[in-house]
RNA sequence: GGGCGCAUAGCUCAGUUGGCUAGAGCGCUGCCGUCACAUGGCAGAGGUCACAGGUUCAAGUCCUGUUGCGCCCA
């Protein structure tokens, strides 16, 4: 069959020509559209990814680009699979971020400030705004190819998710793990918020330290105050007071970065081992200008001086006068002391940070003289105060001091701590911190587990006590391997480990053998796990993934042991290693031998070293037979995955999480907005609650919906009422009796950490709507989080926290949100920095789209993705079109173009000449070259599984490069052009193999493999035996067609073998020709022996064409000859040109034997060494021997023909 | 201050639990207008794997330390 009834490709592949059509044909087919139902009745696994929902502040760059690249990888890998598979796009509205930018825009186009307008009317610009990035992100969503499902599309501020927000707010509420505090907050006095401690950026700035001398005094009672003299010190012991006038006032000095800030200080603290704080007890200081009169206390936290005993290699002790300004109202560790000491809080600042009386100053007397601060901003006052201080002769000296100082990262303003009411989430609580570390997988978990791994031993692979030999056939006896050579099989090992030292409880042992059974049935099939005081010994068979290999051993072993070691040594309250290395036998593979050897075991267990002695059996289970190592639990179980299941990729980040957690403060959420989803906390007075018998009315008529807090010190305070669902009953009630809602919006990031259940209409989906069926229950926990390494803290964290919490059900508390989180890295520019916005390096990828196309920027992001942790990417801009581009993106270009000319000719060659192809072909009977082709089309499929699996992005980019364009375009085109003529089997590889590699390139370059599928697919005619193609969903579609199933029984060992010395033949006739610069077009002949002749076998004819040879011969030479060795022995090439230029070929052998007596003087010294021929494995010194043997062969033959020259 | 990452060819980067003469793309050199592809093919040059120790028969890879760069968190 050869249906033509598509349109000719064109002579080139233009994206632009095409892309736009593709997606086309993607919409039409809701090919993108997930279905709950089919996962709900078991139709299908579910596969789902939840979008990081990108700002609405600006347009996507390259960051993003990668990030959505990656997560279409998966999803349209996993869809061919046959997931049923969701990927959830959407959009975040980015309180501050947006609301700042809106901002500046119309202050910039209409010189308005947000305040001349309502709120109403500001949120509305706010939202056009929105409205206009969403589309313009969807569009390049859209053009990069990604495949969401569209219909689902959110945005953190529709209803659905804002009703999330207020039964999320409600039921933390109610429980108590929302509060309302009266905190220092870092604030930014530009955008007058309060910011998350994770909003606020560090940067070091070149500030002063100012040394300021506060003038000490009596204080008899309040008011009433007299100066204290040198003298009276002196008197009072203090050490070196007789240096000053004794009858000058006393001071103290304290040191500053902050000059301004001493308006609001209400003591100055010293430490109690400084040798000057017994005579300064009971003294005070008077505040220049301000006439405040403070105490002088003791507090720990201050730094001694280094002069009087204090740590020299503190820089803080070498700065440090000893005596320390405490501004509770203006410093987080003055927080702390003001509340250890009970100290006033004075507030000198407005929320502009202008000094201001107005908010809390309420001991202002401007008589004093500090009216000259008042309205100067803090720089200004910075200035002021040195000034004043000099002038009273005050200030003792300046010094430039660099320091780090909190900067807002939106408006890089320096952060005010600034005291203010706020909402806060107690994120300490077990409830929520201690469900996101149960989370976690445990062999991610680092605290209390000893150092297993890293210690640069590699695992030994000799027993150290080895089995006893005495009556084990000899037949059965176990020899040690490395483990990679193990895996391949798939087959049953041995293996044992020891304890460190000590014994093992009773209790230990059975929590060690039901972890050796933790994986049995889904990793692995464990036959026997045995438990003896101070061994452990396993038999176990790693199962086969879905993704066509072995679950790797090393893996599972690093569970069970890293698992019950973290166990141990906690119950035992002392942290140090269990576990030696575990020795690794392998099993004789086998299955009678398997089987012999079993039974042995069980039958005399002593003997096999099981046990030490008969009855010790306690601890001795079998595992029943596992199925596959797919996840094929039920829906329900699959849900109940909370503690435990959290994997980070690269495993490293996982340690971010752990300290994050670790470390962690409750969580400011009030932010002083208008764009955000608004706080649903209505206030009243307590006077006015209890006077119009609020409490009574509330439960009478609104019995569950609203949950009450008392706040505030002092009894005048107000309380707190809050609603649930949106009920407007209760508002109005709320209203009518005169409660105020709070005017204050949440975190953009409480709304974020919803997103999972938010999208899937929690909490009811009935009312959500019918599209929300079903969807909690089929894609919540979702596969895979993937995302930037900022945003563990920002938001991974948060997310496993809602989800945790708010899906507790009465048994256990709730899923985690997904099972993966996998962390990719961050696009800096070509000097290394990161890429964004602000610094204006950001690129936009429709930019990269228009130079290069969506597919090669795809392709190449694709690879750029390793395990490291930062990618740069240089980017040059182009005068001519006004856009960023790169040249790195050109590999990826230049591979589709490979891909484009590859199929054209396929499609030439499989057209020319058709017809009685074989329905089915048996991969034995084919060709060499196509059962070589066939061998590399399998390994691939798997290399690129696994890769996938993993998270190996990089990997992935790489196989199905060298598998396209070394071995599809390089060898196996070019070897078959010939013959493909007349032969039809070959026909139905060639064809099978590009569908197949079509296929394994789809989840990169959608684009172009859609294009081409069409044609491909239609010219199929056959099938191979053991190569399947489903047809998917809907196989009209390459992006619903099947992923490739390839059988390990098509990887052909011995070709590829063979195959790959008849290509090193081809590279030494090839590179003798382009010494002596024959042309390509020449036909030249090989004299060849028998011996190489049968060697090549099917394969000569392949070599002939690829070496450009007329024909291979066992004839002499007639004329004149070249001399080429290959394989120990001497050949001849002629027919190279009419005469052969001796220079040149004497000159190609002196190069070769130079080339050679380097190689061999390595090898010869390598076994030389004794403990290389003792210990390295035979089989690499057997190796190393015959490369000598035909290195010095091939060097004799060179020299033999040099002296024929001569 | 704590944590993490990086340092390999001119450039951008691979290198899978230590084992062939360390690889790829771009760039460079030579040949090629060839009937899929010049966004191409064939061949080639180019590396003291940051530095110093250590473990090992064997180190780009493991360990210790040093230097430089970057990121995250305080």
């Amino acid at each position: 069959m050869t249906t033509t009834n598509q349109k000719p490709l064109p002579a080139k592949y233009v994206p632009a020509d095409h892309e736009p059509e593709v997606s086309r044909r993607w919409d039409e087919a809701r090919a993108f559209h997930a279905n709950p139902q089919r996962v709900l009745s078991g139709e299908a696994r579910p596969y789902c990814i939840l979008i990081p929902p990108p700002n609405v502040t600006a347009a996507l760059h390259l960051g993003h680009a990668l990030n959505n690249t990656l997560q279409d990888i998966l999803i349209r890998h996993h869809r061919m699979r046959g997931f049923e598979t969701l990927w959830m796009p959407g959009t975040d509205h980015a309180g501050i971020a947006t609301q700042t930018v809106v901002e500046k825009r119309v202050l910039a186009e209409e010189g308005k400030k947000r305040t001349d307008f309502g709120r109403a009317e500001f949120v509305a610009k706010i939202q056009a705004f929105k409205d206009e990035y969403e589309q313009r992100i969807t569009e390049q969503l859209k053009a990069m190819g990604c495949s969401c499902d569209w219909d689902r599309q959110r945005f953190t501020m529709d209803d659905i998710c804002a009703r999330a927000v207020r039964e999320a707010f409600f039921r933390l509420f109610k429980e108590g793990l929302i509060y309302r505090g009266k905190r220092l907050v870092n604030w930014d006095p530009v955008t007058q918020t309060a910011l998350a401690d994770d909003e606020v950026e560090n940067e070091e700035i070149e500030g002063i330290f100012a040394y300021l001398r506060y003038p000490l005094v009596h204080q008899t009672e309040p008011g009433n105050h007299s100066p204290v003299t040198w003298s009276e010190l002196a008197a009072r012991g203090y050490p070196g007071a007789d240096q000053f006038p004794e009858d000058d006032q006393a001071y103290v000095t304290v040191a500053t970065t902050r000059p301004e800030t001493y308006l609001g200080d209400t003591a100055v603290a010293m430490n109690r081992r400084d040798p000057r704080h017994t005579s300064l007890v009971g003294l005070f200081v008077e505040l220049p200008l301000v006439g405040r009169v403070i105490p002088i206390i003791e507090d720990d936290y201050v730094v001694l001086p280094v002069s009087l005993g204090g740590d020299e290699s503190d820089p803080k002790a070498k700065m440090a006068t000893g005596f320390l300004k405490v501004t509770p109202a203006h410093d987080p560790n003055d927080w702390e002391i003001g509340q250890r000491h009970n100290l006033p809080i004075i507030n000198v600042m407005a929320p502009d940070a202008s000094i201001s009386a107005d908010h809390g100053w309420d001991d202002y007397d401007p008589h004093h003289g500090a009216h000259v601060y008042i309205g100067l901003s803090r720089e200004e006052a910075r200035k002021k105060v040195l000034d004043e201080f000099k002038a009273r002769n005050l200030l003792e000296a300046v010094k430039p001091h660099v320091h780090s100082v909190g900067h807002s990262y939106r408006s890089h303003a320096a952060i005010e701590p600034y005291l203010s009411d706020q909402w806060y989430v107690k994120v300490t609580d077990d409830r929520l911190r201690g469900a996101a570390l149960r989370a976690m997988n445990p062999e991610q978990r680092s605290s209390g587990l000893p150092n297993l791994g890293g210690t640069g031993v590699p695992p030994v692979s000799t027993p150290s006590h080895p089995p006893s030999q005495e009556g084990i056939p000899d037949h059965l006896t176990i020899y040690t391997r490395h483990l990679p050579h193990w895996q391949l099989g798939g087959s049953t090992y041995f293996l044992t480990f020891r304890t460190q030292q000590g014994e093992l409880s009773n209790a230990e042992r059975q929590l060690v053998l039901d972890a050796c059974f933790h994986w049995h049935g889904k990793r692995v099939t464990t036959h026997l796990a045995v438990v003896m005081p101070d061994h452990v010994h396993l038999l176990l068979t790693p199962l086969k993934r879905a993704s066509g290999d072995w679950w790797p051993l090393q893996d599972i072993l690093h569970s069970i042991k890293s698992f019950t070691a973290h166990e141990i040594s906690t119950s035992r309250d002392n942290p140090g290693p269990i576990w030696q290395d575990e020795t690794f036998d392998r099993i004789v593979r086998d299955e009678d031998e398997f089987r012999e050897k079993w039974n042995y075991m069980l039958m005399n267990p002593v003997k096999a070293g099981l046990v030490r002695a008969l009855g010790d059996y306690a601890f001795v289970k079998c595992g029943e037979e596992g199925e596959d190592g797919r996840d094929t639990r039920p829906t329900e179980a699959r849900k109940a995955a909370g503690d435990n299941h959290l994997t980070f990729h690269p495993a490293r980040y996982a340690k971010t999480y752990e300290t994050w957690h670790e470390n962690l403060r409750d969580w400011c959420i009030s932010r002083q907005l208008w764009w955000g989803h608004q706080i649903p906390v209505w206030t009243i007075s307590r006077q006015d609650f209890e006077a119009k018998d609020i409490l009574n009315t509330l439960e009478q008529k609104f019995q569950d919906e609203f949950a009450i807090q008392h706040t505030g010190d002092d009894p005048d305070a107000e309380i707190v009422a809050i609603c649930a669902a949106p009920d407007p009953g209760l508002e109005r009630f709320l209203n009518s009796i005169g409660a105020v809602r709070d005017q204050d919006v949440l975190d953009t990031w409480f709304s974020s950490a919803l997103w999972p259940m938010s999208t899937m209409g929690w909490p009811d989906p009935q009312a959500a709507g019918p599209e929300f069926l079903g969807m909690l229950d089929a894609f919540n926990p979702s596969s895979v989080l993937c995302t930037a390494r900022e945003i563990i803290t920002l938001w991974v964290s948060r997310m496993v926290m809602f989800n945790r919490y708010l899906l507790t059900n009465d048994e256990s508390e709730g899923p985690i949100p997904f099972h993966d989180v996998f962390i990719h890295a961050m696009i800096q520019d070509g000097q290394g920095r990161k890429m964004s916005k602000s610094l204006g390096n950001g690129v936009d990828p429709l930019d990269i789209i228009h130079s290069h196309g969506t597919d090669a920027m795809r392709y190449t992001l694709c690879e750029m993705t390793t395990q490291t942790q930062d990618v740069r990417l240089p980017v040059e801009y182009d005068e001519s079109t006004g856009r960023n581009t790169s040249t790195k993106f050109d590999k990826g270009r230049n591979f589709c173009t490979k891909l484009f000319n590859a199929t054209k000719f396929t499609i030439m060659m499989l057209d020319e000449k058709a017809g009685s192809e074989p329905e089915t072909v048996d991969p034995a009977s084919l060709d060499p070259i196509d059962r070589w082709m066939l061998s590399r089309l399998s390994r691939a499929t798997h290399d690129i599984n696994a890769a996938i699996e993993n998270y190996h992005f990089s990997n992935y980019a790489q196989a199905i490069f060298e598998l396209l364009r070394n071995d599809f375009c390089d060898w196996y085109l070019e070897a078959i052009k010939p013959s493909l003529a007349d032969n039809p089997a070959q026909r139905v590889v060639l064809q099978q193999s590009l569908e197949t590699i079509l296929r394994l390139l789809h989840p990169v370059t959608p684009f172009i493999t859609e294009l081409l599928n069409e044609y491909i697919t239609h010219r199929r005619t056959g099938r191979i035996l053991g190569l399947d193609l489903p047809f998917g969903t809907n196989p009209d579609l390459l992006c619903t067609s099947g992923w490739p199933n390839a059988d390990q029984t098509l990887i052909d060992e011995t070709i590829e073998t063979q195959f790959a010395h008849m290509q090193s033949l081809v590279e030494e006739i090839r590179r003798v020709r382009a010494k002596h610069q024959v042309h390509p077009r020449r036909r030249i002949t090989l004299h060849a022996d028998a011996a190489l002749i049968n060697q090549l076998a099917g394969l000569a004819p392949v070599a002939q064409t690829l070496a450009g040879l007329a024909a291979i011969t066992t004839d002499p030479p007639a004329g004149e000859s070249v001399a080429m060795t290959f394989n120990s022995t001497e050949y001849a090439l002629s027919d190279l040109a009419d005469a052969v230029d001796a220079d040149t070929e004497r000159q190609r052998l002196e190069e070769k034997v130079a080339d050679l007596d380097k190689s061999i003087m390595a090898l010869e010294k390598r076994l030389a060494n004794p403990g290389y021929t003792e210990k390295a494995p035979k089989h690499l010194v057997d190796e190393t021997r015959a490369t000598l043997e035909q290195q010095c062969a091939d060097r004799q033959a060179a020299l033999a023909r040099l002296a024929e020259l001569a």
